[in-house]
DNA sequence: CTAGCTGCAAAAGATTTGCATGTCC
DNA sequence: GGACATGCAAATCTTTTGCAGCTAG
């Protein structure tokens, strides 16, 4: 497992202060271990591996914390085909249209996409059955209303 | 709402029997509702919808049904950010790497993808904040396993 | 006829919430 | 000190499952 570094958690130190958010020891061992995990764990992961650490720590604060910081944008929800959520550290940049306000989904086509090439280091991944592309924002009709 | 084509219907129906799925009056309805729909039902709004038409429809069988198709490949799971999952009809074409067959979640980068242009419909839509890209398939271990 | 479906009810799993207590700023 | 966080337990919400009866092929 790599380390998360001085200056992401000064990062994480200072986005917190700036938004007004407590940086309590739950949070911060949170976003610590989470940024030091590769496999997008989900809460319940994520709470487990805190137990040697921080055998008081909850579930619930687990989730509260996530769901808190996500909307900070300081974590990410990665999408997921099952109903469990997976999280990740935000990280700057690694065809449906979702509104993040009113949650609505829509289609879009993207022909060209479908013909790019995928970089060479996801052939080495494996076999590739299908790409999807999500694009995020506010629709026009909620971007109308704010 | 639209309507959902016979050709789909015949499509459906032959795609049944290729597969040995029984083709019952339950599937045929869901299918139905879940193509004429537009905007990516849950499975519990797809059970409301067909409430008139077919009033003891159990909200199980909408789930099993869905499930079923899903594997399938008849129906198309959406990826969304909320933990209900959304549904559509899998039409045909439509930055994480997620294996079907063990679930885990990898990352890549795809700088190209970064600065292409999103096509202009996408831009009477609303405001852009994020796209990502998923790719699925089956990774390279558990290819091995097969 | 019978393997595969459906409905019902109950279980399971994930996430959220109310409330009392604790603590960062 | 006071608003914000946490922990606990209980609630809620979504989805799955066991079982008995039904039905498409």
């Amino acid at each position: 497992m790599k380390q998360c570094s001085k200056e992401r958690l000064a990062a994480f130190d200072a986005a917190c202060r700036r938004r007004g958010l407590r940086l309590t020891p739950q949070r911060l061992e949170i976003f610590r271990t989470l940024a030091a995990a590769t496999d997008h764990p989900t809460a319940e992961q994520l709470h487990e591996r805190l137990q040697r650490k921080m055998p008081t720590l909850s579930l619930d604060t687990v989730y509260r914390t996530l769901a808190t910081l996500t909307q900070h944008e300081l974590v990410n929800k990665v999408d997921t085909v099952e109903s469990q959520a997976h999280f990740e550290v935000q990280e700057d940049s690694h065809h449906h249209l979702i509104c993040h306000q009113c949650r609505e989904i829509s289609d879009f086509a993207w022909p060209l996409i479908d013909d790019f090439q995928l970089p060479e280091e996801v052939k080495s991944w494996g076999e590739v059955n299908r790409k999807s592309v999500t694009v995020y924002g506010i629709c026009r009709k909620c971007r109308g209303k704010r």
